[in-house]
DNA sequence: CATTTTAATGACTATTAGTCAATGACTTTA
DNA sequence: TAAAGTCATTGACTAATAGTCATTAAAATG
């Protein structure tokens, strides 16, 4: 890698690094390209050979995060189905428990947002987090965990809808519950009963 | 009631009518306060007599259709718990299935936005939800119909987390799934799950 | 009819997303 | 190593649009 290509990626890391922090303190209403740019240190020009738009450096920080919570699941392998889901869950409300509330809001408002930027796969947020579940719901049907004839599809919209609904009220009732708590109350109750009657 | 109030009102409707079709086709990220004051025919100034900010009028639009809600719901006090609260997914799911995808994902921004404005009485939709659904649950239990120890707070929220849960997934879907089966699924499911232990 | 009130106006300011031609630091090549 | 080429960076620029406010005219009042 040159120096050029280096430096470029330095640059790209503190638009991002800086964008995350505004997100952060002042949520994405009060977030601005000249704010991200400043505290940056570089011109706003910068931030537009970087990102298209305004909304892909918040996209690409959402998807930071998503990755993290990937790979803890990966080192998973072993767990049954129910402990994984559990895991899933746990691990998105320690993301928000570590970056603060306005990510959460963020991570919800980019996935009702037509205009949220799809990453270079052409992914949005919302598909990744629609094929990662569905790959733990295939992946227990192999290890009969789950029955044959489970259908997939339902359910992994019925358990991502928790995962959303669960976030989306934790925000919305300003933390009101104790994080960990309220995980645990979704994949105690509501979880288990979407899977009770495939599971083998 | 004078002439000028009636023709302020009609003004106002106007402003309410026109927004509601631009957001309706457009979605809120397209809607803009020249386009509403041009489509109902007055100058751009006229809208700021009635509203504040731009948010304040889709607030509004959202709260016209909660009340709508809150009416049907007003008709159903002989029935029993589990069913009025199918009712009140099925109100929601209804309310999207006639007024189209961006006033959902309106109704959800609306929600983790903490711009929204308040009504007159400064309460927040979200608010609204919330009171409405415990009133349904202590109403329940003053009719036997949940046991007295039931932890209406909890509930409340978690079945709120339901609602909101179920309609983010259906917008992010596109509509992906038939919206009456849909509703029917959480109603049948996590739903009762969430109750059952405290039906008496 | 004279005076007061207020809904309506549209030109105005302020903010900010996004563009682009110019620059010069780095890289390649002969 | 010097000339030629590449590309990250810049900041002045345009465009769009939220929100303001002094003025106007129509309606209400007495």
């Amino acid at each position: 890698m040159t120096i050029r290509q280096e430096n470029a990626l330095k640059t790209r890391q503190k638009l991002i690094n800086s964008a995350e922090n505004l997100l952060k303190t002042n949520g994405f209403n009060a977030l601005c390209v000249e704010d991200i740019t400043k505290t940056a240190g570089v011109a706003k020009g910068t931030f537009y050979v970087y990102f298209k738009h305004k909304e892909d450096i918040v996209a690409e920080i959402c998807r930071g995060y998503f990755k993290q919570i990937e790979n803890q699941l990966e080192q998973m392998k072993t767990h049954n189905i129910v402990e994984k889901l559990a895991v899933y869950f746990d691990s998105f409300m320690r993301a928000v428990m570590l970056y603060g509330i306005n990510i959460c809001r963020e991570w919800i408002r980019g996935a009702i947002d037509p205009n949220t930027a799809p990453d270079n796969a052409g992914m949005t947020k919302w598909q990744y987090d629609v094929e990662m579940l569905k790959n733990i719901l295939n992946n227990a049907i192999k290890n009969n965990e789950l029955k044959k004839d489970a259908p997939v599809d339902l359910l992994t919209h019925m358990i991502i809808s928790e995962l959303y609904g669960m976030m989306t009220c934790w925000c919305m009732s300003d933390g009101y519950f104790e994080p960990t708590d309220w995980t645990k109350k979704f994949a105690d109750i509501p979880l288990k009963a979407i899977l009770e009657r495939y599971l083998l």
